[in-house]
DNA sequence: GTCTATAGGCCGATAGAC
DNA sequence: GTCTATCGGCCTATAGAC
């Protein structure tokens, strides 16, 4: 649609629209509740984005970026492996992963575009542990880089989830136990920070 | 709200919702979508149900307790583990969950009974390892049952919901990997077998 | 337990003025 | 780019007859 890119009124709208997918889930967004939020009328809406559709996709590209911006620094830091852990398990990054995973089940366009970035993601996720066990001589290890990645981002996200949920039995032991095994590799996790998410609002 | 439990309409239903649920999602889900497809009026789904948040609840209890029953199964298998892990890849099983995560994460009751049921499988789960950790005598490994339950958890969820968005980037690595772990535990996966999930219509 | 009828509401999207 | 006005549709839930 027409309006460009850095339109302040269609930041506005996919801001609102982050807000309400997190506090009530994708099923509760309509242009009109956008519209109330941001303040202006729900035809904007309309005006930007061609279709719902077309604003859950726009929306998933931003959120997307700014995580794999997040992964990317990642690579660069001291100590990579313990900085991919915690960008992971950090609560605040991944809010809609699981809104955007239901609603892309059913929707052709968005599935892809969740597919496409889940193997961008996995890719530079299995590039680091590689270099990583490599530079460390620990490449010939018990465990293939491809295979550290998804057992590290199944198990964060399995926590994410539950904590969101809110139980959280054995979280402890298994942060405890994974943080111990990435110290072996890269020596103990002092002064490993991330960079705070910028939600909108 | 009255009709016993076991109305033959009642289970029609739930099918009818469970079947539109994995095909369009929750969010698609009305009651006279339900009708549509169960070949009723959308009023029985009231009368049945006082409110679609009951009805979904409801749906859950039943799909929970269905998986359940296949996990205390897998106790009295030979292989227990092989035949969890199994249970836990099997992409027939769990075609829900994430449709029910998403629901719960903003609607209370279900959150907290979704919640509840996670805990009551984990428990289970854990004490599965724990005890043919012990049987075979590698109870002081080092691996924390708890800690190998939430690791299989999470990564049989995350193969599945990559599986179900179209991408399967080292799942193949992933699966060979675990199952040759299990195999050194339980010895080789022969003769593993699970019920198939009988699904709604 | 199942039906008809209906109240009352939110929805996406478009047309056309400014 | 933002506004007013509006169409047509689907929704949950209840009341009341049978």
């Amino acid at each position: 649609m027409s309006g460009d890119k850095h339109s302040v009124t269609r930041s506005a709208i996919l801001d609102a629209t982050e807000q309400i997918m997190h506090e009530e889930g994708y099923a509760a967004v309509s242009s009109r509740k956008i519209a109330a939020k941001a303040g202006l009328k729900s035809q904007l809406v309309h005006y930007y984005f061609r279709s719902m559709d077309e604003l859950f996709l726009a929306l998933f590209q931003r959120v997307e970026e700014q995580q794999f911006q997040r992964l990317t620094q990642a690579i660069a830091a001291k100590k990579p492996l313990h900085t991919l852990w915690k960008i992971s398990i950090d609560t605040t990054g991944p809010w809609l992963n699981k809104e955007f995973i239901a609603l892309a089940t059913h929707r052709e366009h968005l599935r892809r575009e969740i597919a496409r970035a889940a193997e961008r993601t996995r890719r530079v996720y299995a590039a680091v542990v590689s270099r990583v066990l490599e530079e460390r001589g620990m490449a010939q290890g018990a465990w293939p880089p491809i295979v550290l990645s998804i057992l590290l981002d199944g198990v964060s996200r399995l926590i994410n989830s539950e904590t969101a949920l809110g139980t959280e039995a054995g979280h402890a032991e298994t942060v405890a136990f994974i943080e111990h095994y990435l110290g072996q590799i890269e020596g103990p996790a002092a002064g490993v920070e991330i960079a705070l998410y910028r939600a909108a609002e």
